[in-house]
DNA sequence: CGGGCAATTGAAATACATCAAGGCGTGTGG
DNA sequence: CCACACGCCTTGATGTATTTCAATTGCCCG
């Protein structure tokens, strides 16, 4: 019938990453706070509370575990069962769910500062799989101790409809992009995507970026096949667009790149 | 280049429903109760709340202004401001959003009982644009109101969480749809899903329902042309799996329909 | 040095879009 | 009551964006 397949085959045999050590927060401060996306994240609130120990539950600091995984290696099953709330650290990741067939549709890149979604501070299976794009480190929140926070300190609770609301936003543009949006707009699109938000994580310099995500990725995110995506990636090379050399991703002419994803 | 425009040419000037009259909902209880989708919405948990009448808020009830808004009208522009969360009591609408260029895709089919969105509750504009298909009646709670029970009940809050799941849910289908599943499948899919959705609020009679979409929404809904979408549905016609006749629809295979879904 | 993963390219196939025309049903205005 | 327009459905012919298939290359890593 012509069904586009997988497009990475999965030769990783079920193996759930060890938490490496455990720490409470605030004895990483240092640490988190040097991290790319600090301001951006439920972090920078969590320990933020944990020092401004006045009340109850901030005198019992929040545990997280840290935990790191390899590239290429699956961090989490789709119907995998975990108390924990993950939170990037370091690398790059990716959310996906597939059919049982093995095509497979990501649904996001995970960077620095992101959980794997919102909803996982509710749910206890997220129903997508995560896998690691190159290294990763993250941090593993209890879930139970998280949400007693979010009922305590209002602002917690406000950071995370509002990353909800960002979150849906998100959605609402993949869905269009998916549905209505011809294979350059999408390509472009998620490239512009990307370089906003490394911009806002303090990880460009300039107009270039380490761009750890191979073609397939890009496929699998975009709902072409690997072939096509090359091609098109050639042709926005040919036209002076981008270059790609050696993981990393110069953006040429942004003006450019933004007339072909036909962007809002 | 090929774009598939809007399949829907909007003709509808800018014309807020009015509130054709306001009640508060315990004196509506019995029409509420009545209603196809009672017990999954949130309308049951804010009345039963209303009736047991014990701690301090609930002693002022809730109120809804009831809106009319006839067929093929606009409900709410994407950046409209609104104070109130509606949820659908009657008729069908869809949401959806579009692009500059006037290509569109619609998100969801809302029906009785649904909430515009779960994150209604939180944000001032949805971005999304919300059309009647049928005649639709719905019921607007006040959002600051809404929020106070919110914080007051936690079985509210619980069921918001479990509701706002369940979106996402719907949203990782629609991405791995609308990326990765062929013509058939999607159209097969989305008549399925209907199906279960309307027979949960008890409006199936046997295998067929009333079917008040065009082919240009499931066009929308489906990212495809309404030319293609008819040929598809012409086909399962042409298999005996389904039969529509006066906006009626009739399942007459269901199991070939799910096969042809390529379902989970 | 071999072997797997990734990128590249060309040729052929196909799923879906575009274009075009006609029909049917319904509401509307003369 | 007819004429007419309009929205919707239907169908065929043609075009094209994207997939599939296949083969080659380079690369990194053990």
């Amino acid at each position: 019938m012509g069904i586009p397949l997988s497009t990475h085959q999965q030769s990783v045999s079920y193996d759930l990453a060890p938490a490496e050590y455990r720490i409470d927060a605030t004895s990483e401060h240092k640490k988190c706070s040097s991290c790319f996306a600090y301001e951006l994240s439920l972090c920078a609130v969590i320990l933020k509370n944990a020092e401004s120990n006045v009340n109850g539950i901030a005198g019992k600091p929040l545990v997280a575990s840290v935990r790191k995984v390899p590239a290429r290696r699956t961090i989490s099953h789709p119907n995998e069962w975990s108390d924990f709330v993950p939170i990037i650290c370091e690398g790059w990741a990716t959310t996906s769910i597939a059919l049982p067939d093995g095509r497979r549709q990501i649904l996001s890149f995970l960077l620095p500062g992101d959980m794997f979604s919102t909803a996982s501070l509710f749910e206890y299976a997220s129903g997508r799989m995560v896998e690691a794009v190159t290294d990763v480190t993250y941090r593993a929140y209890k879930r139970s101790e998280l949400q007693a926070y979010l009922y305590e300190y209002p602002i917690v609770l406000e950071m995370l409809t509002k990353s909800w609301i960002e979150e849906k936003k998100r959605y609402d543009q993949l869905a269009i992009d998916l549905g209505r949006r011809t294979a350059s707009e999408r390509i472009a699109g998620i490239i512009l995507d990307l370089m906003n938000r490394l911009s806002k994580r303090g990880m460009t310099q300039d107009q270039t970026v380490v761009f750890p995500i191979r073609q397939h990725h890009i496929a699998d995110a975009t709902g072409l096949t690997p072939v096509h995506v090359n091609k098109i990636l050639s042709e926005f090379r040919r036209n002076g667009l981008i270059e790609i050399t050696n993981r990393q991703l110069t953006i040429l002419d942004r003006a450019g790149l933004h007339h072909v994803a036909n962007m809002r």
